[in-house]
DNA sequence: TAGTTGTTCTACAGAAACTAAAACAAGTTG
DNA sequence: CAACTTGTTTTAGTTTCTGTAGAACAACTA
């Protein structure tokens, strides 16, 4: 499991970090039993403070996508699971349409937000 | 153009106002020359500092989904134009699928944000 | 000319994000 | 058991974001 983060970006490091590991989980890339790398490690590898990765994890678990054990690290859960291939298509489908239409992508963004409320 | 802010909830007050514009427009309840209300109203009404208003107005402006002139107020621009019904009906196969899934909202918008990065 | 409405400026308060360092607790491993 | 690992908690400080407040200004309208 390999992190990036852009520190330039709006989007706070925490949720990048989130977003990765979900990712990861949703594509079946991570199952679940799998163990995240320790959180002083990977603050570490990318020079960011311990206390904002533990926040992506904490984050997950409250999610209900991993857990957290001391001593034993972040175990992808066993509720997670990959999403099943109808999604996958769906969200693939809809991509296509947009990029179709010449949508932005914080566009597309908007229309699922306000679909899913 | 009516509008509602949730001063509890965590998005904030601009990202709000300028997501129920930008819906408005996307689903075509608001035309290219179309008036919005003046910030200064919309910041009455609402309870909120003019300048917050402004803030959303300002990032539609910088979207190119409306105009801003002195005097005048906002209007939508030319550019600005409803979503084609492929792109709506994309969206709705999505929340159709991802809620047949149970998949959590902010899961199905992590899945479009990667799907379009 | 008077009124409207966005623009710009300064200032401040509170919350959120990030960093830093240290001690602690519940596991695991030898 | 002892040593190590790793998440948890606490304290503290900085920076950025969000929102508020008030005022003056500029371009446009009536």
């Amino acid at each position: 499991m390999l992190f990036r983060v852009d520190t330039t970006s709006s989007e706070p490091i925490f949720e990048q970090l989130a977003h990765q590991i979900r990712i990861a989980i949703l594509q079946g890339n991570l199952a679940a039993g799998d163990r995240l790398p320790p959180a002083r490690e990977v603050a570490g590898a990318l020079d960011v403070n311990l206390h904002t990765v533990l926040h992506a994890y904490q984050m997950l678990r409250d999610e209900g996508q991993i857990e957290l054990r001391r001593g034993r690290g972040a175990l992808v859960s066993n509720q997670a699971q990959a999403v099943p291939r109808e999604v996958t298509e769906a969200v693939a489908a809809l991509v296509t349409q947009a990029h179709q239409a010449h949508l932005a992508p914080h566009i597309v963004v908007s229309l699922v937000k306000e679909a899913l409320a």
